[in-house]
DNA sequence: GGAAGAGATTGATATCTGTCGATGGGATGC
DNA sequence: GCATCCCATCGACAGATATCAATCTCTTCC
Protein backbone atom coordinates (compact mmCIF):
# COMPACT_ATOMS: atom_id res chain seq x y z
CA UNK A 1 0.00 0.00 0.00
CA UNK A 2 1.48 3.15 -1.21
CA UNK A 3 0.45 6.40 0.96
CA UNK A 4 2.65 8.79 -0.78
CA UNK A 5 2.06 12.28 -1.96
CA UNK A 6 0.63 14.46 0.22
CA UNK A 7 -3.13 16.67 -0.33
CA UNK A 8 -2.65 19.78 -1.67
CA UNK A 9 -4.05 22.55 0.86
CA UNK A 10 -4.93 26.14 -0.42
CA UNK A 11 -3.83 28.46 2.37
CA UNK A 12 -6.06 30.22 4.73
CA UNK A 13 -8.87 27.32 3.55
CA UNK A 14 -8.00 24.43 5.88
CA UNK A 15 -10.22 21.41 6.89
CA UNK A 16 -13.04 21.34 4.07
CA UNK A 17 -13.55 16.86 4.84
CA UNK A 18 -14.39 16.48 8.61
CA UNK A 19 -13.65 13.08 10.38
CA UNK A 20 -15.98 9.74 10.60
CA UNK A 21 -16.96 9.86 13.84
CA UNK A 22 -19.11 6.94 15.22
CA UNK A 23 -19.00 8.18 19.15
CA UNK A 24 -20.75 4.77 20.63
CA UNK A 25 -17.90 2.62 19.37
CA UNK A 26 -14.97 4.19 20.37
CA UNK A 27 -16.68 5.19 23.57
CA UNK A 28 -17.34 1.83 24.42
CA UNK A 29 -13.63 0.71 22.53
CA UNK A 30 -12.29 3.91 25.08
CA UNK A 31 -13.74 1.75 28.10
CA UNK A 32 -12.02 -1.36 27.65
CA UNK A 33 -8.78 0.54 26.63
CA UNK A 34 -8.31 2.23 29.98
CA UNK A 35 -8.95 -0.85 31.94
CA UNK A 36 -6.17 -2.36 30.34
CA UNK A 37 -3.95 0.60 30.08
CA UNK A 38 -2.70 -0.30 33.57
CA UNK A 39 0.60 -2.77 33.95
CA UNK A 40 -1.01 -4.56 37.41
CA UNK A 41 -4.07 -4.83 35.39
CA UNK A 42 -2.87 -5.84 32.26
CA UNK A 43 -0.98 -8.72 34.17
CA UNK A 44 -3.73 -9.48 36.19
CA UNK A 45 -6.09 -9.95 32.94
CA UNK A 46 -3.17 -12.38 31.38
CA UNK A 47 -3.33 -14.28 33.98
CA UNK A 48 -6.85 -15.33 34.54
CA UNK A 49 -7.05 -15.98 30.63
CA UNK A 50 -3.89 -18.25 30.93
CA UNK A 51 -5.54 -20.10 33.68
CA UNK A 52 -7.89 -22.92 33.10
CA UNK A 53 -9.19 -22.40 36.91
CA UNK A 54 -10.80 -19.16 38.27
CA UNK A 55 -7.67 -17.51 40.83
CA UNK A 56 -8.22 -16.11 44.27
CA UNK A 57 -7.62 -12.49 44.48
CA UNK A 58 -5.41 -13.48 46.98
CA UNK A 59 -2.65 -14.83 44.65
CA UNK A 60 -2.63 -11.41 42.77
CA UNK A 61 -2.28 -9.46 45.98
CA UNK A 62 0.65 -11.88 46.75
CA UNK A 63 2.42 -11.75 43.61
CA UNK A 64 2.44 -7.65 43.28
CA UNK A 65 4.28 -5.65 45.44
CA UNK A 66 1.32 -3.41 46.41
CA UNK A 67 -1.34 -3.56 49.01
CA UNK A 68 -4.38 -5.38 49.17
CA UNK A 69 -6.70 -2.08 48.73
CA UNK A 70 -4.92 -1.32 45.68
CA UNK A 71 -5.35 -4.74 44.66
CA UNK A 72 -8.90 -4.57 45.12
CA UNK A 73 -8.97 -1.59 43.45
CA UNK A 74 -7.75 -2.47 40.37
CA UNK A 75 -9.87 -5.80 40.05
CA UNK A 76 -13.11 -3.39 40.93
CA UNK A 77 -11.75 -1.59 37.78
CA UNK A 78 -11.84 -4.82 35.79
CA UNK A 79 -15.12 -6.05 37.45
CA UNK A 80 -16.68 -2.47 36.10
CA UNK A 81 -15.41 -2.86 32.59
CA UNK A 82 -17.28 -6.15 32.15
CA UNK A 83 -13.96 -8.18 31.63
CA UNK A 84 -14.04 -10.28 34.91
CA UNK A 85 -16.77 -12.15 36.67
CA UNK A 86 -16.18 -12.92 40.23
CA UNK A 87 -17.33 -15.93 42.54
CA UNK A 88 -17.53 -15.97 46.54
CA UNK A 89 -16.44 -19.19 48.16
CA UNK A 90 -16.55 -18.42 51.89
CA UNK A 91 -14.18 -15.92 52.79
CA UNK A 92 -12.53 -16.18 49.38
CA UNK A 93 -12.97 -13.97 45.96
CA UNK A 94 -12.40 -16.18 43.10
CA UNK A 95 -12.23 -14.15 39.30
CA UNK A 96 -12.42 -15.30 35.73
CA UNK A 97 -12.77 -13.64 32.73
CA UNK A 98 -16.23 -12.72 32.05
CA UNK A 99 -17.95 -15.23 30.05
CA UNK A 100 -19.68 -12.95 27.87
CA UNK A 101 -16.86 -10.94 26.35
CA UNK A 102 -17.54 -9.31 23.17
CA UNK A 103 -15.84 -10.70 20.66
CA UNK A 104 -14.45 -7.41 20.04
CA UNK A 105 -13.00 -7.67 23.43
CA UNK A 106 -12.09 -11.36 23.30
CA UNK A 107 -9.86 -10.26 19.86
CA UNK A 108 -8.18 -7.86 21.69
CA UNK A 109 -7.10 -10.11 24.82
CA UNK A 110 -6.33 -12.48 21.80
CA UNK A 111 -3.45 -9.78 20.79
CA UNK A 112 -2.28 -8.47 23.72
CA UNK A 113 -2.25 -11.49 26.62
CA UNK B 1 -13.44 -24.94 27.70
CA UNK B 2 -15.06 -25.44 31.58
CA UNK B 3 -13.42 -23.00 33.89
CA UNK B 4 -15.95 -25.03 36.88
CA UNK B 5 -14.65 -25.86 40.50
CA UNK B 6 -12.43 -23.06 42.21
CA UNK B 7 -9.50 -24.10 43.90
CA UNK B 8 -9.29 -25.46 47.51
CA UNK B 9 -7.86 -22.94 49.96
CA UNK B 10 -6.30 -23.78 53.39
CA UNK B 11 -7.17 -20.69 55.80
CA UNK B 12 -3.90 -18.97 56.59
CA UNK B 13 -2.10 -20.48 53.60
CA UNK B 14 -2.98 -18.14 50.80
CA UNK B 15 -1.18 -17.46 47.64
CA UNK B 16 1.08 -20.25 46.68
CA UNK B 17 1.71 -20.23 43.72
CA UNK B 18 2.75 -16.58 42.11
CA UNK B 19 1.62 -15.13 38.98
CA UNK B 20 3.96 -15.82 36.01
CA UNK B 21 4.71 -11.68 35.01
CA UNK B 22 6.65 -10.88 31.57
CA UNK B 23 7.47 -6.86 32.57
CA UNK B 24 9.04 -5.70 29.69
CA UNK B 25 5.79 -7.20 27.14
CA UNK B 26 3.59 -5.56 29.31
CA UNK B 27 5.09 -2.30 29.51
CA UNK B 28 5.32 -1.71 26.21
CA UNK B 29 1.24 -3.01 25.60
CA UNK B 30 0.49 -0.42 28.38
CA UNK B 31 2.30 2.53 26.48
CA UNK B 32 0.37 1.55 23.35
CA UNK B 33 -2.63 1.19 25.06
CA UNK B 34 -2.52 4.22 27.21
CA UNK B 35 -1.69 6.60 23.79
CA UNK B 36 -5.24 4.96 22.70
CA UNK B 37 -7.33 5.02 25.11
CA UNK B 38 -8.66 8.19 24.56
CA UNK B 39 -11.65 9.11 22.95
CA UNK B 40 -9.85 12.07 20.41
CA UNK B 41 -7.16 9.87 19.93
CA UNK B 42 -8.57 6.51 19.10
CA UNK B 43 -10.66 8.64 16.50
CA UNK B 44 -7.62 9.97 15.16
CA UNK B 45 -6.29 7.06 14.86
CA UNK B 46 -9.21 5.21 13.07
CA UNK B 47 -9.22 8.09 10.37
CA UNK B 48 -5.42 7.88 9.76
CA UNK B 49 -5.94 4.06 8.91
CA UNK B 50 -8.60 4.59 7.06
CA UNK B 51 -7.05 7.31 5.36
CA UNK B 52 -5.57 6.48 2.05
CA UNK B 53 -3.60 9.20 2.33
CA UNK B 54 -1.76 11.55 5.15
CA UNK B 55 -4.02 13.40 6.85
CA UNK B 56 -3.57 17.29 7.75
CA UNK B 57 -3.47 18.03 11.58
CA UNK B 58 -5.91 20.80 10.87
CA UNK B 59 -8.84 18.53 9.50
CA UNK B 60 -8.33 17.47 12.95
CA UNK B 61 -8.45 20.69 14.75
CA UNK B 62 -11.59 21.79 12.68
CA UNK B 63 -13.68 17.96 13.14
CA UNK B 64 -13.00 17.87 16.96
CA UNK B 65 -14.29 20.64 19.24
CA UNK B 66 -11.09 20.77 21.00
CA UNK B 67 -8.69 23.55 20.88
CA UNK B 68 -5.63 23.68 18.82
CA UNK B 69 -3.22 23.27 21.29
CA UNK B 70 -5.20 20.26 22.48
CA UNK B 71 -5.39 18.85 18.54
CA UNK B 72 -1.74 19.39 18.86
CA UNK B 73 -0.73 17.78 22.49
CA UNK B 74 -2.93 14.37 21.93
CA UNK B 75 -1.26 14.02 18.21
CA UNK B 76 2.33 14.64 20.08
CA UNK B 77 0.75 12.20 22.24
CA UNK B 78 0.40 9.34 19.35
CA UNK B 79 4.06 10.47 18.01
CA UNK B 80 5.44 9.77 21.41
CA UNK B 81 3.69 6.13 21.40
CA UNK B 82 5.80 5.37 18.15
CA UNK B 83 1.83 5.26 15.96
CA UNK B 84 2.19 7.88 13.74
CA UNK B 85 4.50 10.03 11.86
CA UNK B 86 4.60 13.12 10.37
CA UNK B 87 5.36 14.92 7.42
CA UNK B 88 5.66 18.62 7.36
CA UNK B 89 5.05 20.26 3.51
CA UNK B 90 5.12 24.01 3.71
CA UNK B 91 2.86 25.26 6.67
CA UNK B 92 1.50 22.28 6.71
CA UNK B 93 1.92 18.94 8.61
CA UNK B 94 0.61 15.92 7.42
CA UNK B 95 0.02 12.37 9.56
CA UNK B 96 0.04 9.15 8.84
CA UNK B 97 -0.20 5.42 10.54
CA UNK B 98 3.79 4.35 11.31
CA UNK B 99 5.41 2.45 8.99
CA UNK B 100 7.27 0.25 11.14
CA UNK B 101 3.84 -0.34 13.84
CA UNK B 102 4.94 -3.84 15.39
CA UNK B 103 3.01 -6.57 14.42
CA UNK B 104 1.14 -6.94 17.69
CA UNK B 105 0.22 -3.38 17.19
CA UNK B 106 -1.14 -3.25 13.90
CA UNK B 107 -2.99 -6.13 15.20
CA UNK B 108 -4.60 -4.02 17.65
CA UNK B 109 -5.56 -1.30 15.12
CA UNK B 110 -7.09 -3.62 13.33
CA UNK B 111 -9.31 -5.25 16.00
CA UNK B 112 -10.57 -1.67 17.06
CA UNK B 113 -10.34 0.65 14.85
C1' DG C 1 11.64 43.18 5.63
C1' DG C 2 7.03 42.61 7.34
C1' DA C 3 2.49 40.51 7.78
C1' DA C 4 -0.14 36.37 8.13
C1' DG C 5 -1.10 31.49 8.64
C1' DA C 6 -0.16 26.67 10.66
C1' DG C 7 1.43 24.10 14.21
C1' DA C 8 4.27 23.21 18.44
C1' DT C 9 5.42 24.62 23.06
C1' DT C 10 4.70 26.77 27.56
C1' DG C 11 2.17 27.82 31.77
C1' DA C 12 -1.82 27.40 34.49
C1' DT C 13 -5.69 24.87 36.16
C1' DA C 14 -9.21 21.41 37.05
C1' DT C 15 -9.99 16.68 36.98
C1' DC C 16 -8.73 11.90 37.02
C1' DT C 17 -5.98 8.08 38.78
C1' DG C 18 -3.03 5.07 41.59
C1' DT C 19 -1.74 4.25 46.11
C1' DC C 20 -2.07 3.41 51.04
C1' DG C 21 -3.96 3.33 55.90
C1' DA C 22 -8.08 2.72 58.33
C1' DT C 23 -12.45 0.82 58.59
C1' DG C 24 -16.42 -2.18 57.60
C1' DG C 25 -18.73 -6.65 56.46
C1' DG C 26 -19.27 -11.37 55.92
C1' DA C 27 -17.54 -16.18 56.77
C1' DT C 28 -14.98 -19.51 59.63
C1' DG C 29 -13.55 -21.62 63.82
C1' DC C 30 -12.75 -21.64 68.75
C1' DG D 1 -20.02 -14.81 71.65
C1' DC D 2 -15.62 -13.59 70.06
C1' DA D 3 -11.34 -13.69 67.56
C1' DT D 4 -9.50 -14.32 63.00
C1' DC D 5 -9.21 -14.24 58.17
C1' DC D 6 -10.34 -12.36 53.49
C1' DC D 7 -12.01 -8.83 50.83
C1' DA D 8 -14.39 -4.44 49.71
C1' DT D 9 -15.04 0.36 50.68
C1' DC D 10 -13.81 4.93 52.41
C1' DG D 11 -10.84 9.01 53.01
C1' DA D 12 -6.76 11.25 51.95
C1' DC D 13 -3.02 12.49 49.12
C1' DA D 14 0.51 12.75 45.43
C1' DG D 15 1.25 12.40 40.65
C1' DA D 16 -0.57 12.17 35.99
C1' DT D 17 -3.65 14.01 32.44
C1' DA D 18 -6.76 16.93 29.57
C1' DT D 19 -7.72 21.42 28.47
C1' DC D 20 -7.17 26.24 27.17
C1' DA D 21 -4.95 30.98 26.50
C1' DA D 22 -0.76 32.95 25.35
C1' DT D 23 3.41 32.65 23.05
C1' DC D 24 6.99 31.02 19.90
C1' DT D 25 8.83 29.03 15.48
C1' DC D 26 8.72 28.35 10.85
C1' DT D 27 6.94 29.06 6.26
C1' DT D 28 4.76 31.70 2.66
C1' DC D 29 3.52 35.76 0.29
C1' DC D 30 3.53 40.68 -0.52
Amino acid sequence: MVKAAVPERIKGVCCPPSIPLSLAKVDASVDVLKALADPTRLQMVGALKRSSQPVCICDFTAAFDLSQPTISHHMGKLRDAGLVEVTKVGIWAYYRLSGQLEPRTRALLDVLV
